[in-house]
DNA sequence: ATAAAATGCTAACAATTGTTAGCGTGTTTT
DNA sequence: AAAACACGCTAACAATTGTTAGCATTTTAT
């Protein structure tokens, strides 16, 4: 009987959990089992479930607090005064490549397996995912209309955006890491350069 | 007895693997069952092993048939002589864009699903990946030294690429499509001025 | 027309899946 | 000390998985 070894101030559901969003991130979250899960924590199958209620749940939780972050961060740039659009994008973008670096393994999870939710959760996320890009969206087209940004479709500069980010799942994969603040300011600048209005 | 119909200079193995592309894409691999696909072709499970050998080698078809056809375009581009750093870029991205549109069930599960493949064929497919990417990041630092683009880290710049590119699933998954021209237009523009040293 | 090949079917297999029941032990609360 | 709880275990379940064997039927080649 070896107990699940929690950390300080953590539940052992959150041990749980934090294993599991490393196995879903490298295998997917159909191609891992409970069993497969359980031997990562320490612990048959079956003792899983005195600490969460089904694969499902484990699922849901990540995908929920990785989407409550997003969209309290953005309303908060959103809500910020004196901000021209790019910075605001800036914010976003920043705020993205940030959680991508340190909070990788839920992040690419919930971005990632979200499909494999069943409603009513599947509904509920793809509405706030749905609603995110077009907050997102009107911060872009508000500095096209401010002529900070060139005439372009935002939602596609959207999708740009939020999918370069994701790419950098194969900078956490590669052997010669560049810093991360490197990268950060590396990807700000293309993506951002590229949606300013040239004078 | 309902046999499954070939589309014109297509075998039946054909009909197997479009099939299975669109419910890798919807569902991933691992969470799409043999005898969903049979369902989908119109026919029994048992019957589809009358064209195939196993579930493993659908997706190496796929993987395959796309690793081929994109890593002979940038050879081709890369083999172009009096083309610009920039103009090669766009040759690519506008290739990656256009496959997108065209071949996107087979594409985007070439892209996302590889992680399922087993050894032989996971660490060919990984090294595939890998010089393309290569390729790719030293026709942008190509650009760089001949002053055409602004001094970035250049990997970094393609994993921004590829992955833009990869967002055109949600272009597909939304109600209110641009045409694919604008689309591609629209990215191209985006991405490139990123790039592009501005004067 | 006959033989050979292609292609479908049903039935079954062993393995793996998520999950539950029931029990024991250790820990906390009363 | 007793009662309640938390948490681990083994064993088992029904369902689903990929795949094979064996046979029937249709299509193609001789």
């Amino acid at each position: 009987m070896a107990k699940i070894k929690r950390n300080r101030n953590g539940t052992r559901k959150d041990v749980i959990i934090a294993k599991a969003a490393k196995l879903f991130r490298e295998k997917g979250f159909s191609a891992t089992s409970m069993r497969d899960l359980a031997e990562h924590v320490g612990v048959e199958a079956a003792s899983l479930y005195n600490h969460i209620s089904s694969k499902a749940e484990i699922l849901q939780e990540i995908c929920f607090k990785i989407a409550n972050n997003f969209m309290s961060h953005i309303e908060e740039v959103d809500a910020t005064p004196n901000k021209s659009a790019i910075e605001k994008i800036q914010a976003i973008l920043r705020f993205h490549i940030k959680q991508m670096l340190d909070n990788y393994e839920e992040v690419y999870v919930s971005d990632r397996e979200w499909k494999h939710l069943t409603d009513p959760y599947l509904s509920n996320i793809q509405s706030q995912r749905r609603t995110y890009r077009q907050r997102f969206a009107s911060v872009i087209e508000d500095g096209i209309r401010k002529g900070e940004i060139k005439p372009i479709d935002a939602p596609t500069a959207v999708l740009i955006m939020l999918h370069a980010v994701s790419g950098i799942e194969s900078w956490h994969r590669s052997k010669k890491k560049i810093a991360g603040e490197v990268l950060e300011d590396n990807m700000v600048q293309i993506l951002v350069d590229g949606l300013r209005k040239q004078a």
